[in-house]
DNA sequence: GTCCAGGCATGCA
DNA sequence: TGCATGCATGGA
C-alpha cells in the first residue's frame, strides 16, 4: 500500500481486499451512510471521515497525517495482510465461495464503548432498527463534528440518563441495560481499557458480568471492538449456519474466527 | 393479526 | 447444568 498526501486528502494506491459497501454495511457498524456519489461518511472516535474506492485506490478527503496514523490506520486495519487470510480461510472448501462472493469485507477495530453500547442495544433486535436507535442517542447526546454527522456519546455523558430516557429511543427492555452500563463504564467499575490486555477467556468473562451482557454480544464487543478476531459470535443466522458445520470449526479458523464468521454472516442473511 | 430480529435475565428442575 | 418464559419495538 502507497500513502501520498494530496492537500487535506490522502490517497492510498493498491489497497487489496477491502470492499468498502460491504464492510460498512454489514452488521458491524451500524453508523456509516452511503452517499450520493457511492462514498461513504461517518465519525469515528469524535472524527468525520468521507471515504472512497476507485479501482484499488482508497481516498481519504479532508483528513490530516494525525487521524490517519492515529485513527483510520487502526480502524480499517490497513496494515493487516486480508489477502493472507482469505487464503488461508478459502482452506475451508465450504467457505472458498462464500469468501470469494463477498471478498473485501474486513473486520473494523471500533471504540470499545460503542461497540459494546451498540451490541447490547442490538439484541433480539433487527440491523434496520438498531441504526435507529443508534442514531437518535448520537444525534440527541453526540456533539455536532460536522453538518449532520455525530460523535458517539461518551460514557460520562450517557451516565446521566434515566432509565426512561433510553427508552424514549426506542431501545425497549434494553433500557434498563444500558442505564447501568453507562453508569459502570463512567465510574470505572468496568474497565474497558483493562479488558483489552486480557486473554480472550478472560476479556469474555469480564465481559459476561456486565448486566445484558450475554455470550452473543460479548462475542461481537470482543470481534469489533477489542480487537479479538478469533471471538465468534453467533446469533440466529450463524446457528443455521452451523448446521452444516456439524463436526466444529476447521483449524484454518484459529485465531482469525472472526473475520470467517463475518462472511459466513453475510452469506446466511442473503441466502437462508 | 402473527412472526421475527446480530439475546438475555430469571426461575425452576 | 439445562430449559422455558417474558421482554419492547417495528417491519414484513
Amino acid at each position: 500500500m502507497k500513502v501520498s498526501y494530496v492537500g487535506n486528502d490522502i490517497v492510498l494506491d493498491d489497497v487489496k481486499c477491502l470492499d468498502l459497501d460491504l464492510t460498512l454495511d454489514c452488521g458491524q457498524a451500524f453508523r456509516w451512510e452511503k452517499q450520493a456519489d457511492s462514498s461513504w461518511s461517518g465519525v469515528v472516535k469524535g472524527v468525520f471521515l468521507n471515504i472512497s474506492k476507485m479501482g484499488d485506490t482508497i481516498i481519504l478527503k479532508n483528513t490530516s497525517k494525525d487521524d490517519f496514523e492515529n485513527i483510520w490506520i487502526d480502524y480499517f486495519d490497513f496494515n493487516k495482510d486480508y489477502v493472507e487470510i482469505c487464503d488461508t480461510l478459502k482452506q475451508d472448501t465450504l467457505l472458498a465461495p462464500t469468501v470469494d462472493a463477498y471478498y473485501g469485507i474486513r473486520i473494523l477495530n471500533q471504540d470499545s464503548w460503542e461497540a459494546l453500547c451498540s451490541f447490547v442495544i442490538s439484541q433480539q433486535n433487527n440491523i434496520k432498527r438498531i441504526k435507529g436507535i443508534i442514531s437518535r442517542l448520537c444525534r440527541i447526546y453526540g456533539e455536532e463534528v460536522r453538518s449532520g454527522f455525530y460523535s458517539f456519546p461518551s460514557a460520562k455523558r450517557l451516565s446521566n440518563l434515566t432509565v426512561e430516557d433510553f427508552e424514549n429511543l426506542g431501545t425497549g427492555y434494553r433500557a434498563k441495560y444500558l442505564e447501568r452500563l453507562a453508569k459502570d463504564v463512567a465510574s470505572g467499575v468496568i474497565d474497558l481499557e483493562k479488558i483489552k490486555t486480557l486473554s480472550l477467556d478472560d476479556a469474555r468473562k469480564e465481559l459476561l458480568n456486565i448486566y445484558g451482557v450475554g455470550i452473543k454480544v460479548a462475542n461481537c464487543a470482543l470481534l469489533f471492538g477489542f480487537g479479538f478476531y478469533d471471538a465468534f459470535p453467533v446469533d440466529v443466522w450463524m446457528k443455521r449456519v452451523m448446521e452444516y458445520y456439524p463436526d466444529g470449526l476447521p483449524q484454518c479458523f484459529d485465531g482469525i474466527g472472526g473475520i470467517a464468521q463475518q462472511y459466513l454472516f453475510h452469506w446466511a442473511r442473503n441466502h437462508l
